[in-house]
DNA sequence: TCAATATATGAATAAGTATTCATATGATAA
DNA sequence: TTATCATATGAATACTTATTCATATATTGA
């Protein structure tokens, strides 16, 4: 298929390639996880959630924007895992379910030299 | 704004959000990198790469696609400085243009238990 | 029970993004 | 220089995703 002239050097990486490519499902999954943290109306909603849970009228001092956006914000990262809800009263209590996605993404910070 | 009932704890983690938030470009660069590796055709493209250095037409084979596809999602890989090109007579040999994604997409995995 | 507040949600639209097709570029070999 | 091969690119289309608006739900206090 391709001539490429580096049979002997690319070869084998091509065959590793192949052999080592993870299944639709998992490329899937990684995929989704970033597509989730992508969007920077919902990154700004995690740099929030850093400093710990916020109810959503609070997100929305923080982050801007409106409310009904917020809340569809909320609902796609409560559904990637990403963050938890509680009520607590009128008002619903958001914060990150784990550690992992913000190790993520403060790995991904540093090598962008960005200071968070 | 918001007559959230906890005042008291929330008011403080609301305050810290806003005024640790990061600049809109800061939070642009980080979702420009994550949207450039949530696309699962170019999630492949990386996971192929780990193994080494590739011309396009090995890539393809690797990721599946036509050749097309392929061309444009490595233009977007580039643009976003993720990998780098080298001609190499009729070829373009691709490759990771450090280790710093895929640390990032290897602690993703890692969380989201997938074994690659 | 009624009014007020916080949050969620469905539907419509707008915006962004990927994929395809046809074709262009650039390198090599004859 | 012409034919061929590898790769890139522009434009069109198809798809996905976000945002907005209006309204629904759930909770609280009167």
């Amino acid at each position: 298929m391709s001539g490429c002239g580096h049979e002997a050097e690319h070869e084998l990486a091509a065959k590793l390639a192949r052999e080592n490519m993870p299944s639709e499902e998992e490329v899937g999954r990684v995929g989704a996880l970033f597509k989730a943290i992508s969007e920077p109306a919902r990154l700004k909603i995690l740099f929030a959630l850093r400093q710990g849970e916020l109810c959503v009228g609070h997100i929305v001092e923080a982050v801007g924007g409106n409310q009904s956006a917020v809340s569809h914000q909320l609902r796609i990262l409560k559904a990637a895992g990403i963050v938890k809800a509680r009520r607590d009263g009128q008002n619903i209590a958001y914060s990150l379910a784990d550690g992992h996605v913000v190790a993520v993404l403060e790995l991904a910070c540093t090598h962008l030299h960005c200071k968070i």
